[in-house]
DNA sequence: GTCTATACTGTGATAGAC
DNA sequence: GTCTATCACAGTATAGAC
């Protein structure tokens, strides 16, 4: 059986008890098809591609999903809100004093490690919000206009503290400053050095690229 | 007959002189085959919508390029080609005494400008390099190394000149700041506001993120 | 739950008329 | 040069055994 959209919510069972054995095939398979996702795009991912990724016929798929369409809008949609909650439980456990440029520091932390270390599925989203049919994309962008929101806020709070460089407009720094991020995506692997530098280098590019120079 | 790469070089025949009708379609479609590129990805490109674009019908793509792959293999190559030859020019124009600073931000107008306005070819590369097949990636990667070398040599004249920060590696900062410009091929429309003020934005926040603050 | 066999549809490519 | 007709294959999806 299928079409059952998101039933178990985000990172649930963190120590994996009572998972069937239906739950954990159902978990590869998503996983797999994000992993394909990333390497191949929307249109070039098939079927048989993501059923070998995870060890399995592609008809197998159909018992779990009842169309590649469902499967893969799952793998974005779930992909946007963890990457979501992520941000934004880093931000909930900054200090309630923590000004706006330290709160975007964990932010831009928290996105660049859900992307390339803790979700295959924010990864498989980034890289391919781009070209999703408009069916998919609908419902996608419903969760991705909420962490948007997330991310204004932060620019917006920055600005009205007064550590926002006057000639910047809050939003489209905010646009410009997220492709710092999104755009590694493209490029880093293991391979290119520790994620802890490209994460400090970004944090010392974002902020000395948009805060005052003695902001905080 | 077809199978003939790049016989034109990019640019040329400004003036529309003696450019036979052939010639003219066959522009029309490669132009048509970067839109499609670009909405749809690699792998949905298909035939049909590449002619229906360029106002043709599909079978008739075989008379001037004998395979999809050789199509989409002109354009990203050319693509890759225009764009390196765009941000030579406008830093070959630059004077004799301009700053490593001064000619990063013609780099950085010059990228932005032919990504969004100059070329649709330029555009559908940025989009499409990260899931190419092996086969074309590895020719036009042959174009995009010598066109890295030139921001690679950017970022290490600013670290001779001393205006890069200290605590920055030139080459990491490179890959980072190259997503701000990259990345907006996934958001910026005309709609969103000038192009002008994105390009003065983005060479505010480059600036500034690289920079010593008394740098020039 | 997962498999093999197979039906169905879409798309790259060719043939050949005009 | 561009078209209509058509072939051949690839990929989604279903049927039904185990």
């Amino acid at each position: 059986m299928a079409t059952r959209l998101y039933p178990v919510p985000p990172r649930a069972n963190p120590d994996n008890e009572r998972v069937t054995k239906s739950e954990r095939t159902r978990e590869r398979l998503i996983e797999a098809a994000a992993t394909t996702l990333s390497r191949l795009g929307y249109a070039g991912t098939r079927l048989v591609d993501v059923a070998d990724e995870a060890g399995i016929q592609a008809p197998a798929i159909y018992y779990y999903f009842s169309s590649r369409e469902l499967l893969i809008e799952e793998v974005v949609t779930v992909g946007t809100i963890r990457l979501r909650e992520f941000v934004k439980s880093a931000l909930d456990a900054a200090p309630a004093n923590a000004t706006a440029l330290e709160r975007l520091d964990i932010a831009v932390e928290a996105h660049l490690r859900q992307l390339m270390a803790e979700s295959g599925f924010a990864h498989a989203v980034i890289r391919n919000v781009g070209q999703l049919p408009d069916a998919i994309r609908s419902r996608q962008i419903v969760e991705e206009r909420k962490y948007a929101k997330i991310w204004r806020e932060l620019f917006q709070d920055a600005k009205n503290e007064g550590s926002l460089r006057a000639d910047l407009d809050p939003e489209l720094s905010q646009l410009l400053i997220i492709g710092i991020l999104n755009w590694a995506t493209e490029w880093w692997t293991p391979r290119r050095g520790s994620l802890d530098t490209v994460i400090a280098t970004a944090q010392s590019i974002v902020r000395h690229g948009i805060a005052l120079p003695n902001a905080t």
